[in-house]
DNA sequence: ACCTGAACACCGTTCAAGT
DNA sequence: ACCTGAACACCGTTCAAGT
C-alpha cells in the first residue's frame, strides 16, 4: 500500500539553502532539514544518499541561481562582475560553498559568461580569480583597513581591464 | 600533588594542523588530535577552550609559515606571489582555513608585505585578491579547461602589474 | 595541577517494522 | 512505496574522581 510522499527534493534543497544561509555550514543538519520540510530524517535518505549530497545539491541550485542573475545582464565584464558581486553578498554562505572543491563543478557556469564576455581564456581567468578572491576576502571581513569598498570593486575591475588591454 | 604535564599546547596545535592537510576539516576531531599527542581527549580542554579556539591557532600557526616565507624573498610583488602561491599548494588545506572569516586575522600577516611592495593600499587590495581567488580556483580544481597553471599564474600577474601602471 | 572514565546531548546513517 | 522509531557509531564537552 503506497505512502503518499510527504516531501519533494527540490522542497529538501531549498530547506538546506535556507539553513546554510541562516545558520551557516553546522546548522545544515539532516535533522533539521527535516523538520523544516515536515518529515524526520531517515526519510531524507529516500531522496538523497548522504549529507554530502544534499550540500552539492545544494551548491547547484546556487549556481543556478548565479547563472540567472548572470542572464540578466548585458553581458558586458561590468556587469557580470557587479551580478556576481550582488550574488555573494546577498548569499555569502551560498557562494563560499561553491568555492569548495567537492562543489567545483558548479564553477563552469560561473566562468562561462566571463569567458564569452573576454573571448580569452587567460582574460577570463584573471578577472574570475581577482573577483573571487575579492569577494572571499570581503566576507571574510579581510578588508579592514577602510575606504569603500564599492569603490575598491570598481577600481579593481577598471586595473585588470586595463591590464589586459596592454600592448603585449 | 601535581601531575607531570603530558603534552604541551604547541605539540597539540601542530598535530591539529597535521590532521587538517592529511584529513581534511573534519578529520580534526579532538580525539584524533589527543591520540596523537599521547592524551585523552577531556585533556585538551586544559590548554583550547574548545575545538573552535583550536582551530583559531591553528590558522594562527599557518598563517606565521607564510610570514616566514614572505620574509624569505627579496620583497617584491613577483616574488611574494609565488610564495604565497607556493605556500597554498604546500598546505591547500591550511590555505583554506585562512580564508575563512574565523581566522580573517590572520590575513593581516599576508596583506602586509603586499602592501609594502606596492606601497599603494588600491594596489595592494587587487594583487592580494587576485592571487587568492587564482589559489582558491586551483585547489578546487575549477581550472579545467587546460593549459599551463605555471604560466597562468604569471601571465595573471603581469596583467595586473600593467594595469596598476596604467596611466591615470 | 593535570589526567581520566563516565556521562550527556547531539550528530549521520541503517534498518526492520509499520501503513 | 514511503515513513518511522529504535539503534549504532561517533562526535564535542563537562565533571567528579583519581594521582
Amino acid at each position: 500500500m503506497p505512502t503518499p510522499e510527504r516531501t519533494t527534493l527540490p522542497a529538501i534543497v531549498a530547506s538546506a539553502r535556507e539553513l546554510l544561509e541562516r545558520r551557516g555550514p553546522a546548522g545544515v543538519t539532516m535533522q533539521a532539514v527535516a523538520e523544516r520540510v515536515g518529515v524526520r530524517a531517515p526519510s531524507l535518505y529516500k531522496r538523497v544518499r548522504d549529507r554530502d549530497e544534499l550540500l552539492r545539491l545544494v551548491a547547484e541550485n546556487a549556481a543556478s541561481d548565479l547563472s540567472r542573475r548572470f542572464a540578466a545582464t548585458d553581458g558586458s565584464v561590468t556587469e557580470l562582475a557587479h551580478a556576481y558581486r550582488a550574488f555573494a553578498r546577498a548569499n555569502p554562505m551560498s557562494f563560499r560553498l561553491l568555492l569548495d572543491s567537492e562543489s567545483a563543478g558548479a564553477f563552469r557556469d560561473v566562468a562561462d559568461p566571463i569567458l564569452e564576455a573576454t573571448r580569452s581564456l587567460d582574460a577570463a581567468r584573471v578577472v574570475t580569480a581577482w573577483a573571487t578572491g575579492f569577494l572571499t576576502m570581503e566576507l571574510a571581513g579581510a578588508f579592514r583597513l577602510g575606504g569603500d569598498l564599492d569603490e575598491a570593486y570598481a577600481y579593481g575591475l577598471d586595473t585588470i581591464v586595463a591590464g589586459l588591454r596592454r600592448p603585449v
